[in-house]
DNA sequence: ATTGTTGAATTGTTGAACAATACTCCCGCT
DNA sequence: AGCGGGAGTATTGTTCAACAATTCAACAAT
């Protein structure tokens, strides 16, 4: 036994790779991806039977699969009308901005005492949105973007924390879908996130949290710009 | 009509109770009271079968109330085995004040430019557990003392910073049922309270945080004592 | 004492049935 | 033509019963 302490920590990571899901939770992740990635516009009715025999699940289960999906926001169920991907308003926008805001800039403020490992993260994903910028790939610079700011939130190193900045994203994307063209709306932040990855690296987190606020104050505005115009 | 703005809020605001909560709606309001008050202690394990007769409802609306449940992290749930009033570690607890801490600091630096009510709100809560203290009513205390804090959060006016808040405390109460004595956990920060409740009226934002954060360490040590005693 | 094995109990999932509600289309009326 | 009203249809809400899959405890074997 080389490994005197360690190994019991580890056999408890494995842990959840044998908690298997169950069918539910399965059919929630593959209408997760398909909301998330547009496959579902929102305002589209989920009808029971119809995803239930694409699926092969029963009504029941997909009803389970309904509710957690509801509940991450992602799905709106109205009583006795159905299940719909979710709409969100301008203020919803606003307001995911406004939790944004908090968690992100705690995060900047929490990173001299993070782990180093997860400021080099934050930088790891500067590089991430850059390689595939060059390759053109904006939907790639997209998830890079999102990468980049669980990374900066998880700088306070709390799994709640985390969790809560996962599920803001996965709402954020609903709006996404109303820009046409992501290149005007990723771009420009390229060089924005980058700015703050170095000023973390160098420890200077209060620059580093004006260039966050001025990034959300923007990316909210033309965000919102695109919202009025899409709907008005 | 002399009222020629408000009836359309007044009106919205009624409209909960229109919409008929189904029927898991209902049941895991029961169980979520059971839980909170200690009825259903940490680890005990809800059967369909049992509660399901108990509370004349079918397994799959049971079930669907468990969801519900296990989504606001009072219960938990684990594959072919059940589900189990949640036991909070050590770990969730520290956890639970450190996002307490990142949401409630930002609700205070955010008082001056939140709505005054929602500002007067907070010292309404500190009058709340001083009535309730003077009267013995420890428990009365401890639900104050939470609307207090939600009152601190809720002055970043954000619905979604609201719901995650509500739902720590929830969580927290969890931890709440280790404490023997409830008096010892509240009486003194009743003080601390109305110290930051009035440096917030007069306008002493950085003050009151380092009031707030002195709560948060006290208690969240006191809370982990009372733990480590209570499994130890 | 540790390791298989068996069997009972519980959960997971399905399909069907019926009730309640919303939606559609058609009819009669102005 | 336009506008309600109402029957019929389609969909969701809820429950129930059955079977499959899995866990757990008791027992047997080494």
């Amino acid at each position: 036994m080389t490994d005197t302490e360690g190994w019991t920590v580890r056999l408890s990571a494995a842990r959840p790779l044998f908690e298997r899901a169950g069918a539910a939770e399965l059919v929630a992740d593959v209408l997760r991806e398909n909301v998330i990635d547009g496959s579902l516009p929102p305002g589209t009715r989920l009808s029971e039977e119809t995803i239930g025999n694409l699926l092969g699940v029963s009504r029941n289960t997909l009803r389970e699969a309904f509710r957690l999906l509801t509940h991450e926001n992602l799905l709106v169920h109205e009583l006795h009308r159905g299940v719909f991907v979710r709409r969100l308003a301008a203020a919803d926008v606003a307001d995911i901005y406004a939790m944004r805001r908090v968690l992100e800039t705690a995060g900047v403020r929490a990173a001299a005492t993070a782990p180093p490992e997860a400021v080099r993260e934050v930088g790891r994903q500067v590089d991430e949105g850059r390689a595939a910028a060059e390759a053109g790939d904006w939907v790639a610079v997209g998830t890079a973007n999102m990468r980049f700011h669980r990374a900066i939130a998880a700088l306070l190193s709390s799994p709640r924390v985390d969790e809560s900045m996962a599920r803001l994203l996965a709402e954020l994307r609903l709006a996404f879908h109303v820009m046409g063209e992501l290149r005007p709306f990723h771009e420009p932040y390229l060089e924005g996130n980058a700015r703050i990855a170095a000023l973390l690296a160098e420890g200077d987190p209060e620059r580093a949290e004006r260039e966050l606020l001025a990034y959300f104050d923007a990316a909210q505005a033309q965000l919102l710009a695109a919202y009025a115009e899409h709907t008005g």
